[in-house]
DNA sequence: GTCTATAGGCCGATAGAC
DNA sequence: GTCTATCGGCCTATAGAC
């Protein structure tokens, strides 16, 4: 399979991504304009168009991407206590969301950029994981570990809780992630109801 | 003091603010152009300018009395029992963000565009606000009827929690405020251990 | 204070060569 | 797969008339 002079599929395609990614989480979708991200991965702006038909594609995949990744990432064990499930889910949310800060702030500011279509298919995956949270707090309520008044709305404000770690956190400072985690279990087990 | 012809500039004003605060909030900042702004008004572009020097300090604005407004809204009685005045804060913060969403969310998402120096003004404001929490917090230890890790994070992390009732909360939907307020109080309660 | 007109520039996306 | 070149359009901001 010759190759034309100049192509590097393997490594643009992926590059285009996290350029953009970046991009945008930090100038926001419509201040990035093609040739930015053009610029950033080191080709023309036409050549961007060999990856995706157009601007909001590429946002949507980015979202699409991300969510599913959150999704494959969680793994959780019904069978445990809810406690040790709720925990495990603290550390995990803050710690995947502090690693994919960019991707997590996209996902919370540019729905409003995505076709009304795209936006239900994005709506829907949150959706999926919100409800892993919901179950565990149902399993913890049911086993009488748990004291919670709505839990639908503990669902909502445990997950902006811990996704706000993203607002504040700097690499390097006061606290480590364990630490942070510590923290940040203390509330959540506090909230639930479960001292 | 004769008025040209078709001034109305006590009309215009407020409401090249508040149709701009909508249009930035709903599509972004970079997502909205003058004449969008100005077709919303009723007036042409041009016009624009003689309210706003340019875009960049319009969005300022917005942002600067937001939080202005914030501040002055919260009353606070430093010899009020703790609980109670945390309660009050809980109750007050979900009001103000629902009845000022579109500001609320600008205040979160297009700080990226603000100059250097307007961001540092903004976050300075918002750390004002977050000390009054934090006080509440601080009083609330001192006295022994709340049980917190780690102060700055709870702070950051109830603040996060209580806002992010604006990325669920719709009109006529399932709970009104009150019982959301109830729900929240709970859950804030639990999360300074005060039990 | 508001209008019309416009300058100067960047935008998304496509065509066609290699 | 990538490049160069370009179309048609919209942008911010300003000038000058009323």
């Amino acid at each position: 399979m010759a190759r034309t002079q100049g192509s590097r599929a393997e490594i643009t395609g992926p590059l285009i991504r996290s350029e953009a990614r970046k991009l945008f989480a930090h100038k926001g979708f419509a201040a990035v304009s093609m040739r930015q991200i053009a610029a950033a991965v080191g080709v023309q702006a036409g050549a961007l168009y060999a990856y995706t038909p157009d601007k909001q594609a590429l946002l949507y995949d980015l979202l699409e991407s991300h969510m599913q990744d959150l999704l494959d990432a969680w793994q959780d064990d019904p069978h445990a206590d809810p406690l040790d499930r709720l925990e495990r889910f603290v550390r995990f949310h803050i710690g995947f969301s502090l690693d994919h800060s960019d991707a997590v702030f996209l996902s919370y500011m540019e729905l409003r950029n995505l076709t009304p279509q795209n936006y239900r298919k994005i709506a829907g995956l949150r959706r999926r994981y919100e409800d892993l949270l919901d179950g565990i707090l149902r399993d913890g309520m049911s086993a009488g570990r748990m004291n919670i008044d709505d839990r639908k709305l503990a669902t909502m404000a445990l997950i902006a809780m811990l996704t706000g770690v993203t607002n504040w956190y700097r690499e390097g400072g006061r606290l480590d992630r364990q630490r942070i985690g510590d923290v940040y279990w203390g509330l959540a087990r506090g909230a639930v109801g479960a001292d």
